[in-house]
DNA sequence: CAGCATCCGCTTTGATACTG
DNA sequence: CAGTATCAAAGCGGATGCTG
C-alpha cells in the first residue's frame, strides 16, 4: 500500500497551468477520452482501450483523477458486480478541450498509421465533430464502416452525424478498409478513386458521401 | 552537442493521441501560451515567463516545437540582434485548445495562490476570453490593474475586453491588489466588499465593473 | 478473471554550474 | 544573452505476483 499523492505542479497562478496540473500528466486526457466515448468502463475495459499504458499507471491515474473530482468510481449493481469508472460532471466538461485537441490533431492523421493501434470508436471524434449533413431535409442516411474486424455505423441526425458500434440495419453504403483510407475519405482528404487505390472497398452508392462534408470549422 | 530527437508516442491512430504526441509533453503548452500572449520572444523572455522550467528543457522543447512546425526561430534584424521565437500559423491554431483549457482551469483559480508565481499578462486569458461588455453602445471604459509592481490596462472594445501592458491614460477605475482578489472580482466570484476584505483597493467608480460580466460560455 | 501492487531498468525531468 | 554539460531524483513502461 504505497500511496504517494502526486503533487508536481507548475506553481503558476494561471488557468492554463492549473488545468495542466490536473490533467496534463501522461495518459490522463486519453483516459478521459475513453470514458467520454464509451461511457462507464471497467478497469480492464480501460486497459484494453488504452494500448500501451502500464497497469500500475492506470491504477495511479484513476486514483488521481478520482481525487481531482474528474472520475467517479462505484460498484456496479449485482448483475455486473464489478467496479465501474465514469466521468463526473466536471470531467465531462473536458469534452470541449478534447474537441479542440482532436480538431488540431486531425491534420496529423494524414501521417501513415505505421504500427499505431486503432480502435474504431476513436473515429467518433472526427466523424461526429467535423462532419455535417449538407441536406438535412432529405431522408437520413446510414453508412456502415468495417475496419479490421469490427463494425461501426454512421448515421445522419438533425444535420449532424452520429456514430455507434455495430452494423446498420439498411445501410446506404458499406465501406470496408483500413483506418486511414476510411478517415481520408470521410474528411475529404481522399477522393473515392484514391481511397480505393489505398485499399478501400465499397458496396452501395458513394454519392451519399457528398452529403457529408466538413462543417464551418474544419480541422487542421 | 547531444541531440536525442524525442520519439515517445502513444502509438494510437487517434487525433487526440497524435495531438498529444506533439504538444502533450510537460511545458509545451505553456511555451505556446507565452508566445501567444506576448508575441515573439527571446530565449530569456521565455525563461522568465516560465518560472520553474529548467534551461536545458526549454532549449530541448524549443527544438522539438520547431521541428514539429509549431515554433519558428529567426535572427532578429540588427537593431535587436538576437534570436527570436514565435508561433507559426500552425502554432497559432493551438489558441483554441488553450482557450478551452483555460476555461476549464478557471475554476481552479479559486484555490489560494500559495507560493505560485504570477505574471500579470496571464490575466489576459480570463479577461479577454470570458468577459463581455454588457452595454457596448456606451462610451468605452478603461480599468487599470496594479498587481505586485506591474500595471495592466483593461479596455472595452466592440463588446469585448482587451488587455495590454502598461497604465491607462484616463482610467475609469484603478484596482490595486493581489492576483486572486482582482481575478475574483473580475470573474464575479467575489463582490467588491469581499474583495476589499481580501486586500483589494480601488480608486474611481466600481460601478463600471457591472458592465463587465462573464459571457455566454462562462468558465467552470 | 478483475483489479490492482511490487520490483526493476530505462528515460525524462529539474537544479545547478559552466561557456562562447 | 543564449544556451550546453552534468548529475541526482522522479516518472514511465514492462513483467510478474498477489488477492478476491
Amino acid at each position: 500500500m504505497s500511496y504517494g499523492l502526486r503533487v508536481r505542479s507548475y506553481a503558476q497562478y494561471c488557468a492554463v497551468a492549473r488545468a495542466l496540473d490536473v490533467i496534463g500528466d501522461r495518459w490522463n486526457l486519453l483516459i478521459v477520452r475513453e470514458l467520454l466515448l464509451r461511457g462507464a468502463c471497467r478497469y480492464t475495459d480501460l486497459l484494453n482501450g488504452l494500448p500501451g499504458i502500464a497497469t500500475n499507471l492506470l491504477a495511479d491515474r484513476l486514483r488521481e483523477l478520482e481525487q481531482a473530482g474528474i472520475v467517479a468510481r462505484y460498484e456496479a449493481p449485482p448483475p455486473i458486480a464489478a467496479a465501474l469508472f465514469s466521468l463526473t460532471a466536471r470531467g465531462e466538461q473536458l469534452k470541449d478541450v478534447l474537441i479542440e485537441l482532436g480538431r488540431w490533431g486531425t491534420e496529423l492523421m494524414a501521417e501513415p498509421i505505421g504500427d499505431d493501434a486503432f480502435h474504431s470508436h476513436w473515429l467518433a471524434f472526427p466523424a461526429e465533430l467535423y462532419l455535417e449533413d449538407q441536406t438535412p431535409d432529405r431522408p437520413p442516411i446510414a453508412i456502415e464502416l468495417r475496419i479490421g474486424g469490427d463494425t461501426t455505423t454512421l448515421e445522419t441526425v438533425d444535420g449532424g452525424v452520429h456514430t455507434r458500434a455495430g452494423a446498420a440495419e439498411d445501410p446506404d453504403l458499406i465501406l470496408t478498409g483500413n483506418p486511414q483510407a476510411i478517415l481520408g475519405l470521410l474528411t475529404g482528404r481522399l477522393d473515392v478513386a484514391t481511397a480505393q487505390a489505398r485499399g478501400l472497398e465499397h458496396q452501395g452508392s458513394t454519392t451519399v458521401l457528398r452529403r457529408l462534408q466538413p462543417g464551418k470549422r474544419p480541422p487542421g
